[in-house]
DNA sequence: TCACATTTGTCCGTATGTATC
DNA sequence: AGATACATACGGACAAATGTG
């Protein structure tokens, strides 16, 4: 007797966990399970799909990793609908750079360009929740400078508030996960914190323009912004 | 008494097939693990690190879906370190635009100004291979539009090609991200061989002032291909 | 073509760790 | 503090896939 289980995967021979993956990502999309539902635990997923629990395990483990569910461990816990795709994204390029598949030159260029083409949409977008995130980021930042605490992250979380600024996703996204690289390789290098302050004074130069509405302005002290730390991160002198 | 568990792993509390990733991870990026590589078996891999082999499993699947390793079945077969990163993360795209994180809106602004952007570096850097691979890819796309087969994903190939030209890995992964969002939308529309017709032209149009290095006009026909190619994508006639 | 060895895929039973009530 | 419910992890077993002789 011919296996029914042939008739019904015609072509690809896919692995049970990866079916059973397939199937809960689609109830996720189709909006039948949301984000903060609970699914049913290991042992009650088995049962229904009638499958063992590693094939189970494995299953979740993919859609953990895809960022699409988390999960809790103890009583009441198990796994839950959450969309934690942004992390996985900026964790995927930060992975993308350690394999050399991504190079600081690449970044350097591509975030010129990118923040550049946000600016447009940064300065028709940006509403006054936006203005006072990096008004507060630019006192933080300066704050730390001042009690000489490295403001790397500071410095890094304002382009991240600009792209957010955007009210566009990919420009989000892309701009977060360069940030991680550019972060990651920024924690390695000894603080300097003369050209810290001038970063810091470049970035209040360039919110005053954006409140200005001048994307012109804005758009060239950006430009030489990033020249600048390009610059900088050249310099080799790495710490490890 | 404190707990020595405390002081020794001072933040996160992490699972055993997390670290043995990590572990697996830190080998390729340092280099002494390259693509190609095999690594040992499931049942070596359990053996060496003193696990089970059901750790070792979730581990390695850890790695597979972040695009680091891949898996082959049967004799001789077992984990081989590959970069499949750039995959992975269209992969990952696809599932942000389905979680209703991305819009096809946000994709249609965002690929209009980082494509132009990407212009400027594709006059720059593209060389014989690239224009080489576009014109293949035009005159493709011709032959399948006459025998009347929907020419969308070699549309969809052209625009990948002219981010390859950029040389920058950045454009390449980010326009690859979007087209993945853009061939599924597309797939669900009905074919109209007419449009189609006039976005190979407007192809033909973009690549002939690439090759002429004429930014600014190769700048224009691209900005109206893509206002274009959008206003079909916000007409409403999808086939499911 | 066939048999064989190797390796992943899947399942079961059991024990332990962990968070909640 | 104890009971409960869940994920995590281990070991053993067999099935399925795949390359080799």
């Amino acid at each position: 007797m011919i296996s029914q289980k042939v008739l019904f995967s015609p072509i690809k021979n896919k692995r049970t966990f990866e079916e059973i993956s397939v199937k809960i990502k689609t109830l996720i999309f189709k909006g039948i399970l949301r984000p903060g539902d609970k699914l049913p635990s290991e042992t009650e997923l088995a049962r229904q799909f009638k499958v063992g629990r590693q094939t189970v395990r494995e299953a979740l483990r993919l859609l953990e990793i895809s960022g699409l569910i988390t999960i809790q461990r103890g009583s009441s816990g198990g796994p839950l609908i959450e969309n934690t795709i942004l992390n996985t994204l900026s964790n995927l390029f930060l992975d993308a750079f350690q394999m050399r598949t991504i190079t600081t030159e690449e970044i350097a260029v591509a975030r010129l360009e990118i923040e550049k083409a946000m600016l447009n949409h940064i300065v028709k977008n940006a509403d006054q929740s936006d203005i006072r995130s990096l008004r507060e980021n630019i006192l933080q930042a300066k704050k730390n400078a001042a009690a000489n605490i490295n403001p790397y992250l500071d410095n890094i979380q304002f382009h991240k508030l600009l792209a957010k600024a955007s009210k566009n996703q990919i420009f989000i996204i892309v701009v977060e996960s360069m940030m991680a690289i550019i972060g990651d390789f920024l924690s390695r290098l000894k603080p300097k914190f003369e050209h810290s302050r001038k970063v810091i004074s470049e970035h209040e130069g360039i919110l005053n323009e954006i409140i200005k509405k001048n994307t012109r302005k804005a758009t060239r002290l950006l430009e030489e912004h990033i020249v600048n730390v390009r610059e900088n991160m050249l310099d080799p002198s790495r710490t490890h």
